[in-house]
DNA sequence: ACCTGAACACCGTTCAAGT
DNA sequence: ACCTGAACACCGTTCAAGT
């Protein structure tokens, strides 16, 4: 049904094609079926044109799955974490629940931007946005940066994973999803895993909005805890890479 | 060379196989090719046996896959994470690491985990320990567990943009990669990204031993945080979900 | 430069059949 | 129960050819 692509530039019958069109066909199909669903013969199919055709524009498949990566990562929307108004964290939320939003609403692109290099503009863009934000929090450059990789990786790590649970078709809602969760976990055998089987509930609920934002929240926190200076002054090499030294905070609550 | 699985137990011509074996074939592949290389043809071929032979051990190959994420998990070394000597925090950086090597040497198998549902026996026991060592450190149950999640999200993810970079065949040592990325970052146009390409050096150690540790020793330090506690007292449903409310601390360092 | 037909070496999966 | 041959509807990619 209507595979054709009713752009309105389209002049006589096929002629001058151009990347961003391959593109959109891949992205059809990726909302459709998944990144599996995604074939360069299914995208050839998609515009009506022979298989081969795609060839001329991208070296390979691999190649087309960076550009429709990319293509992803150009609809975040970047003005909420801009907005000057706004506290840093509030501005960190914001991205960070955008770009999770975008992703839940195409299961199958996590997978295509944890499988490819995040090299892309559009890549490039999301982390300086980031970096801004985490320099007008008070970070140091060095610190900001890293906290930026810390920070996309918790977002793509955890969507990855709450996108792996997903059958095919459209995305129940998340207290479904929770929901069928929290019923899976009921076979946990109590003997084996006695923790996990006493926590189902909060374990049901990885997947969760709730979780998400406390996750965040939680390495907000631990970017910005107080702890011991690295060893010299200079900006150079710290040595905070040695494990386990430094216990700035201590767990309470009993 | 050497395709046939050289195990003791072979009797006379082909007989008996089990699962194990299936997925000892489909282990071997994963290591010589990555995910793409696990192949249902490929597996049979790897024992000598029909293609549609593996189909009387699993219903489907993604099942086949499932079992091969459950294959990876079930080498994971939970001895360090459960001396009791150590301080907590030392006892999730080397449970940490550990799990981090074991996906690094496998390289495809982090996409592998990060594309089906967690919930074998060898992930269940993961979680379990973690769980055990943050109670330990003295996060209440809850909180360990969202801990849990956060933390194994974050090992995953930081894994898989790590892997992401790599090209096919043998893993070249970090120093050699992050030297390529550094290459690399210098085509970053300073004019559109101007923090990142200030800080291109921090950004090429992203995938680095440093990186991963530091992230985790903020998360840490984010978990033991001092916070203002939940609204009220009963471990129920706290309100910790809204952003942006609460600063416990406070950017330092200019 | 852009597109094609035809072919290559693959896939996952099913089915009816054999032991 | 376990394994097979043969077939189905697919893949990604290459090549020589056409405009």
């Amino acid at each position: 049904m209507a595979e054709r692509a009713a752009g309105p530039g389209r002049v006589g019958r096929r002629r001058a094609l151009d990347e961003a069109e391959v593109v959109d066909a891949a992205l059809r199909l990726l909302d459709r079926g998944g990144v599996e669903a995604v074939s360069v013969r299914g995208v050839a199919a998609g515009i009506g044109v022979a298989p081969n055709t795609v060839y001329t524009y991208f070296p390979d498949k691999a190649a087309l799955l960076r550009a429709l990566a990319e293509r992803v990562l150009a609809e975040v929307d970047h003005a909420a974490a801009g907005s000057a108004g706004l506290p840093w964290r509030d501005r960190v939320h914001a991205l960070a629940a955008d770009l999770r939003a975008r992703l839940l609403a195409r299961p199958g692109a996590v997978g295509l931007l944890l499988s490819a290099p995040m090299d892309g503009p559009h890549a490039l863009a999301l982390g300086e946005t980031l970096l801004a934000v985490l320099g007008e929090a008070g970070l140091a450059p060095r610190e900001a940066a890293r906290a930026c990789y810390l920070l996309i990786v918790q977002v793509l790590g955890s969507v990855a994973l709450e996108v792996a649970e997903l059958e095919e078709g459209p995305v129940p809602a998340e207290r479904e999803r929770v929901a069928a969760r929290r019923e899976a976990l009921r076979a946990v055998p109590a003997e084996h895993f006695p923790r996990t089987a006493a926590m189902a509930d909060t374990v049901a609920e990885y997947i969760s909005t709730e979780q998400f934002t406390w996750s965040i929240d939680r390495v907000l926190d631990g970017l910005t805890a107080v702890r011991p200076a690295p060893t010299g002054d200079a900006p150079g090499t710290d040595g905070t890479g040695a494990p386990g030294t430094g216990t700035p905070g201590r767990g309470r609550r009993s």
